[in-house]
DNA sequence: ATCCCCATGTAATTTGTTACATGATTGA
DNA sequence: TCAATCATGTAACAAATTACATGGGGAT
């Protein structure tokens, strides 16, 4: 599943724009897919190409008109067999976990440096997940919610275990320079 | 840092060749970053080039020669600085989120067949930590310890997660086809 | 026989990121 | 006055995946 295909998928719940699914991926799809303008509005101009989705043109004064993309029955059916694969996969790139690999490489500020970052990175999912839940969420259907639920199961359990093991790393490098 | 920077920060554990890499990334590495044959052999092309390798070929009979690469003092340097980042990223793209953020439109047996299989690939990844563990790790260096600890955490978490979960996504789906 | 392990690599393709390009309105 | 929000997109670039290409040795 790519960026087109979510795209299709937020619109299930109603019409929107290029700049309204922006928003959607920065909050809600935020903390487990990413995606910048650069690939939704392709996505939303193949996705108009292949008659999935129809495109309502708003005009705006002082602004480009305003895009206003519905799916459509076809858009409908793509996505229902995109959402018959039993295998999606759940991908992890994490540039943090390889840089603690080599740790003891590092000098003891800097490792804590990167703990500390990617703490205040978690703190701010945290925040992200608070924010949703203000809003209300009881008209969400169950999916919805058991993804935010495991955004947040997730994040804890990175905190509790970095808070719990950094101190294991509060060490000095292991400076092994041209000894090979 | 790339697939480049992490080859480099395997071969700091002793000479390799990019089979061996390959080996690497599907077991310690296969859970936060993975990389495949046409990743790594470009890599270490591009590290040789750059004189951050050097690199030893023993001929082989029937086989092609196998390159045996060595990091530079250079290379050193090199992955210092990549390490100095304090900000790694630790990104996550999950079409399984992405999937069930839409189970209303899916069949429940459908949806419960995307869960076992997430649940089966968590097995797995718990089957490698364990192998890894059986063949003793005592002499690792306390981050590559502490990244094992933390593939561990969040695989529970996610396990107990979904188990405890499930049971709200066994609905029925929300047909609204054309109902616009 | 057949499959997996060893061992290398390239080329085409896919996919997404970043930078560029434009510009009015609104609130602090 | 300054930053943020609204609103669109393209083009160049970076990076990795997949398929292709080759082939002997050993185990079942």
């Amino acid at each position: 599943m790519d960026v087109k295909t979510v795209c299709l998928g937020m619109l299930t719940d109603g019409p929107a724009s290029g700049y309204d699914l922006k928003k959607e991926f920065e909050s809600s799809f935020g903390h487990f897919f990413a995606a910048g303008y650069g690939s939704i509005y392709p996505a939303l101009s193949w996705l108009a190409d292949h008659q999935y989705v129809s495109c309502e043109e708003i005009p705006q004064e002082g602004k480009p008109d305003r895009k206003l993309y519905r799916i459509t029955e076809e858009g409908r059916q793509f996505l229902l067999k995109a959402l018959k694969n039993t295998k999606p996969c759940h991908k992890i790139r994490s540039e943090f976990l390889a840089t603690m690999c080599f740790a003891h490489l590092m000098e003891r500020e800097n490792i804590q440096a990167v703990l500390d970052h990617r703490l205040s990175e978690i703190g701010r999912y945290k925040e992200l997940f608070r924010n949703i839940e203000q809003e209300g969420m009881s008209d969400w259907p169950e999916g919805a919610k058991f993804v935010l639920g495991f955004g947040k199961a997730v994040a804890a359990a990175m905190e509790t275990y970095i808070k719990e093991n950094r101190h294991a790393l509060a060490t000095e490098p292991t400076a092994k320079t041209a000894a090979g």
